[in-house]
This record gives structure tokens, C-alpha cells and sequence, in this order.
DNA sequence: GACTATTTGTACGTATGTATC
DNA sequence: GGATACATACGTACAAATAGT
């Protein structure tokens, strides 16, 4: 026996999987669904509400307002093969280069701050006190929206060794290069992966409609000796990104691209 | 000019986070906030609502129930580390092995079906009719609490050639290593991670309180001339998984254990 | 098992505010 | 300003779940 914003709900959803209502179509107002269901309206908003937290609609309000299907438009983030070290990609340069390559219009702002290590983090980065750190902060638009924040954060004693680091604008070499070139290369990396419901500052940098999840990425970097130097944390809308590793053999890939 | 329950709410969310009110912890039940807040019930109904879909906090109805602040018990999926073909790991195998290693409980369900291919797995599969595949579904427990889906996808024609594909029980050297065994190594995989809100169905399966978003996980994995032989799709819940990769140099890792 | 107390769940009604065209 | 759509907030009543007597 369920209960009637739970039925009411089940119908719109069924009909938005089957395809009945698109991405970008509108469902029927909320006087209208308290009319064909004749419940209250209390009762359409809770339905409503199930399927806003769902991720499956967005509700704008105002005249030409309404509750519109959501649309979901992926962006892939290719984990293993941004900051090929030996190779020739830097960091940000690898990120933008393969939107572009998807078609859309990349930007980015960015800013330099010193602050203390998030607890989570300073076990990652091998620092006992809660020493201070360099971070380096961007936050991704794509077509004009935000998809993503990354913010890298490194030890105090490597910014005191490489005080390029500390430079208030964007590196254009990235950041990677840099420090390999200094002395510092990472020739092996630990990424970890989860995803929770975004918290109201997220919701609020990434614009973030209700019912969306985020990615949380996190990558450290290590010397040869396994001291770690950095850890970046980037945070996608998990509505809209992907993230993809390759692994193996790189000339099955290969052969895959010649045979298509 | 934020609305009352939005007020409500983000004083209830500081004590949370601020660590005044811990996992396990309830919170005021709902007559004392509107006793304390001098507000309806429905005000109240709200505020408790956002939290909850923040997956912040738990509902439990009855005489001793109440609105519980959740913990996040997470469970690692080493990614990198599953499936080593020419080493002697086999994947579930690899997963049981690992979750006892984190101190839990593992167990967990198996069954074979025949069903037409998904529309966003056929096309990761390269078979261009929607023909038939074989899937091998397991629903994994850790501490006997539901935690993951992994189903995997089989092309009719590898079925045919390898039968054992169809057995309709656990295969213990596990499916990676038959094949291997059977002339289909998979030199190569690709990785892709995303997540999403669940389906009702999900929800019903894992168990998911509202407020969980769950990480999908597929894996496809290719022959040496790049045909895609498999894909597997594993739905972790989000509050109690993460994956983790560890990328390049191996050694360096090792210098790492020895150091700790 | 019956009964009760507590806590949340569902559903109704009404009124007014805010956003947008 | 006016019209339309959703947002917030009040009130009430009864149902369902759970734990203890």
C-alpha cells in the first residue's frame, strides 16, 4: 500500500524512462496535476519533490517557469592521460585541450592561497602537523558553467624548494613539468574516487541544481623514494563529467583506432 | 533573505559538521524543534527534509526512532589492483579477499540470466544489433548489509565458443582467468566511473537510505586485437565505497611500505 | 496478544510571498 | 501592473511504525 505522492510520482517517472517526456520538456503545472489527480497540491509538491531529489527534474519558477525534465550532457575526464610526465602534456593544458576536442568552450579562473591542510588531506601528504600548505585553486567552466573546481595542494617545505610554486598566476609549463624539471618528478600517482551529495558551498561554487551528486577526486603524487608532494582534489558535478582511465597495453588501443 | 526552514536547517547542518551532534547521534525530535523554533510542523518537515537529502542524517519512525546523524563507512575498490591477468588474481576472488583484508564480512549472492544488451552497453560491446548476451549478476554484502551490484556482459558469440561462460554457478578461478585460459586474454581494459542518484530499483536492491548517491563503475575489456570481449557494470553505493587506482612506477609504492 | 505511548508519515486545507514574463 | 508559476508557512487530522507494558 503506497502511498498517493509516491503513485503520482512513479507515473511521471515512468513516463520520463519511457521517454513520454523528454529532456526539456515541461511536465504540467502543479494546479494541473492536483486537477487530474484531484489530491492537494501539498500532496503534487511532494511527488514533485521525489523526483527533484531523484536528479530527474528542475523547477523554475516565474511565468514561463515550470518543471522541466533534466538533461544530461557528459563530459569525459580522461584520468590516465592528463600529466604523462615523460611526455608532453601539463596539467591544466591536458584538461582544456580535450574539451575542446568534445566540442565545447573551456575556461577557467584561478587563484593562489596559503592555508592549513584539511585533516583528510595532510594524512595523504605525509605531514604529521597541521602545517600550512600552498594551494592552488581553479574553478572550470565549461560553455560558461561551472563543471568543476580542482585545488592542489603542496607541502610547505617543497614551496620553500620551488618558489615558483608560490606564483599568483597560472603556470603555463603546468605544474607538473615544473617540478620535474626542478628536481621533483612523480613517476607514479595514487587516485582515489567516491562520490556524496555536495555541501551548500559546493551547491552554491558549482551551481549546482538539487539532486545532484559530485565526484571527488583525489590524486597524489609521489617522488621516487615514495615521499609524497602534492595531493589535487578536484570536484565534479556529477551530472555532467566522467572520468575514464585506460590501463594495459596501449597498443590494443591502437589496433581498436585502426580498425574503426 | 533565506526562507525559515532553509535557517532551520543550516543551524542543524553547523551542529553536524561543527561536531556537536555525532554519527549515531539524534537530533531534537520533530515536536521539540517546533517547540524551540516556534514553528509548524511542516516548517520543521522541511528543514529535516534538506538534510536527509544531503544525506546527512537518517529517519527512523516508530517509539524509539528518530532523525539519526549517518556515519560514512568506506570501503576501498582497488581498482588497479583487481583482475591481474598474468598474475593469479580473479575477480571476485580479489574483492572478497579485499574487503576481508578492511576487517569485514563478505558474502555474497550469483546468478546467470540471458537478456538483450542495454543500449549503452552494446555500444561499448561493438555489437551493432541489440543481440542477446549472456549476463553473470552477483549482489555482494559486506557485514551482511547490500553494498554493490556487478553484473557482467558476455557477446552471444563468446558464449558459444566458451560455454563455461553459461555455467550457472560461481566459477572459482574466476571468469577473467578462463578466458585467458581458453585463448581470449585481455591484454587492455578501459575504465569509466560516473555517478548519479539511484533508480527506485537500486534503492530497493542496496538498501539506500534517501540522500545516497551511488558510483557507477563499468569496465570494458578487450583482446589483443582490440575487440571488446566483456563489459562489467558495477553500482557501488556512494556513502560506503571508494575506488582507488595506483598509476606508474610500482617500486615507488614498495619504497613507500618500507618507509611506514 | 492487547494496549499504549512516542515518533514519524501522509494528506488535507488556506493564505501569502516571490520570480518571471 | 497583471498573469502565471512555484515557494514558504501556517493550521489540522489521522495513519503507520516501533518499543515497551
Amino acid at each position: 500500500m503506497t502511498s498517493l505522492y509516491r503513485k503520482i510520482a512513479a507515473e511521471l517517472r515512468d513516463q520520463i524512462s519511457r521517454g513520454a517526456l523528454r529532456p526539456g520538456d515541461k511536465l504540467p503545472t502543479e494546479p494541473q496535476l492536483v486537477d487530474s489527480y484531484s489530491v492537494s497540491r501539498n500532496t503534487v509538491r511532494l511527488a514533485v519533490a521525489l523526483l527533484v531529489n531523484e536528479g530527474l527534474i528542475v523547477i523554475v519558477p516565474g511565468r514561463n517557469g515550470g518543471m522541466v525534465v533534466r538533461d544530461r550532457v557528459t563530459l569525459t575526464y580522461h584520468a590516465s592521460r592528463v600529466e604523462q610526465v615523460d611526455g608532453l602534456v601539463a596539467e591544466t593544458d591536458a584538461y582544456m585541450t580535450e574539451v575542446q576536442q568534445q566540442g565545447r568552450e573551456p575556461t577557467q579562473t584561478f587563484h593562489l592561497t596559503i592555508e592549513a591542510l584539511p585533516a583528510e588531506l595532510a594524512e595523504r601528504l605525509d605531514v604529521a602537523d597541521a602545517s600550512s600548505a600552498v594551494v592552488r585553486c581553479c574553478l572550470r567552466f565549461v560553455n560558461g558553467e561551472p563543471t568543476s573546481t580542482q585545488d592542489t595542494y603542496y607541502p610547505k617545505w617543497l614551496a620553500d624548494e620551488v618558489p615558483e610554486l608560490m606564483s599568483p598566476s597560472d603556470i603555463p609549463q603546468g605544474t607538473t613539468r615544473l617540478l620535474a624539471e626542478k628536481g621533483y618528478p612523480q613517476p607514479a600517482y595514487r587516485d582515489e574516487l567516491l562520490t556524496r551529495m555536495p555541501t551548500p558551498d559546493e551547491v552554491r561554487r558549482l551551481e549546482l541544481p538539487a539532486g545532484t551528486p559530485i565526484m571527488e577526486y583525489h590524486r597524489t603524487g609521489y617522488l621516487p623514494d615514495g615521499r609524497p608532494i602534492r595531493v589535487t582534489r578536484i570536484v565534479f558535478r556529477g551530472d555532467a563529467n566522467r572520468v575514464v582511465y585506460t590501463l594495459g597495453d596501449p597498443t590494443v588501443f591502437m589496433n581498436r583506432e585502426s580498425a574503426e
